[in-house]
DNA sequence: TGACATTGATTAGGTTCCTAATAATTAGGT
DNA sequence: ACCTAATTATTAGGAACCTAATCAATGTCA
């Protein structure tokens, strides 16, 4: 048998938001508890794959992007079309590209046809990279979700659906208003 | 009602890894599947996160220290205890101490007994930077979680525990083997 | 007491992200 | 054709993290 949810325990970072539920009568101390468990998990699995990655030699945001320039077959792969897969903004695929490109890891081909733009290309040195690399990788996360059970699974992805539909909404209602400080300030 | 988990449409920079799979028959799809979900969420939740304080004229990290200086009434307030309670090396305060005292946010007093030693503290100007940021910051994470009901949001935690747990067993084991490249590669 | 290890904070340098500004090229409208 | 708009990639500079090296102060113990 688990424990009930008794890991209040220690997440020092994160519970210090707790005591401000002291402030706000209104606010549900178990709601904020459960925002902070998320914050905290999504947290230590980045954490966590970062330095797994590390011990292979690369890191989160280049082993995505040669993951990217392996698998993503939708699309062209210009630094553009690479930063709107990927989440990021142009200027940090140039950084990326940049270590990736001195490694030897991918090359950079001048575009005939649009002169302003550039393909990107893995190289024979960035597959085997990626050969050498993949079996770990694949253990690691599949260590992580082999905790739950194909239900448990199953709940958590409708949950995870939820919330980041929910962040979708919020996201787009800051972006409508700008700059400003939001309404609800 | 909501439509079953078919958020598939665009996880581009992390579905890349369900390609994975096809190599490696003896991985679950579905099991990659939830880990990447995973990912992303704490992902969103994080950027967003930071997105929210940037329009308060402040991040995560700087936040949360401030955030720990105001609540956290156990142990001492010296980098190196501050360093342990958030979870991220000295070299990290003592870069975010600075910005903070530039700003007159916190100030660092000499400890009379350890002369190696420090007090950070909050000055009155770090004070009301909080209270003014609270409320804001306090309805943005509440509004997060509130779309989940009672239930779920106690679904949820069990589920999160139980990853923490699994990522705890694999970081000790992980620091357990040092530097090397782990076994099971 | 003196050598040596330990501890506290910082510095130096690197990575991955950001925003804003810049430079080159292409496209559109008149 | 020409001026302006938009688009591509990059640069510059900053933030929050990291590791490794440094420096000062403190503990230890033969």
């Amino acid at each position: 048998m688990r424990e009930p949810v008794t890991l209040l325990k220690a997440l020092p970072r994160y519970d210090v938001f707790l005591e401000e539920t002291k402030d706000f009568p209104h606010l549900d101390a178990s709601a904020c508890y459960t925002f902070l468990q998320l914050l905290k998990t999504g947290d230590e699995l980045l954490a966590l794959d970062n330095q797994i990655l590390s011990t292979f030699g690369t890191r989160h945001g280049r082993f995505n992007l040669l993951m990217m320039l392996k698998h993503c077959t939708v699309g062209t792969t210009t630094p553009a079309d690479l930063a709107e897969k990927a989440g990021v903004t142009r200027a940090t695929i140039t950084g990326l590209l940049d270590g990736l490109e001195r490694d030897g890891f991918v090359e950079r081909c001048p575009d005939p046809v649009n002169r302003r733009s550039v393909q990107v290309k893995l190289t024979a040195t960035g597959q085997e990279f990626l050969e050498k690399v993949r079996p770990g990788y694949c253990r690691w996360f599949t260590s992580v979700v082999e905790t739950l059970n194909q239900d448990e699974q199953q709940q958590l992805l409708v949950l995870l659906e939820k919330i980041q539909i929910r962040l979708g909404e919020i996201s787009n209602q800051y972006r409508r208003t700008a700059n400003q400080i939001p309404a609800q300030l």
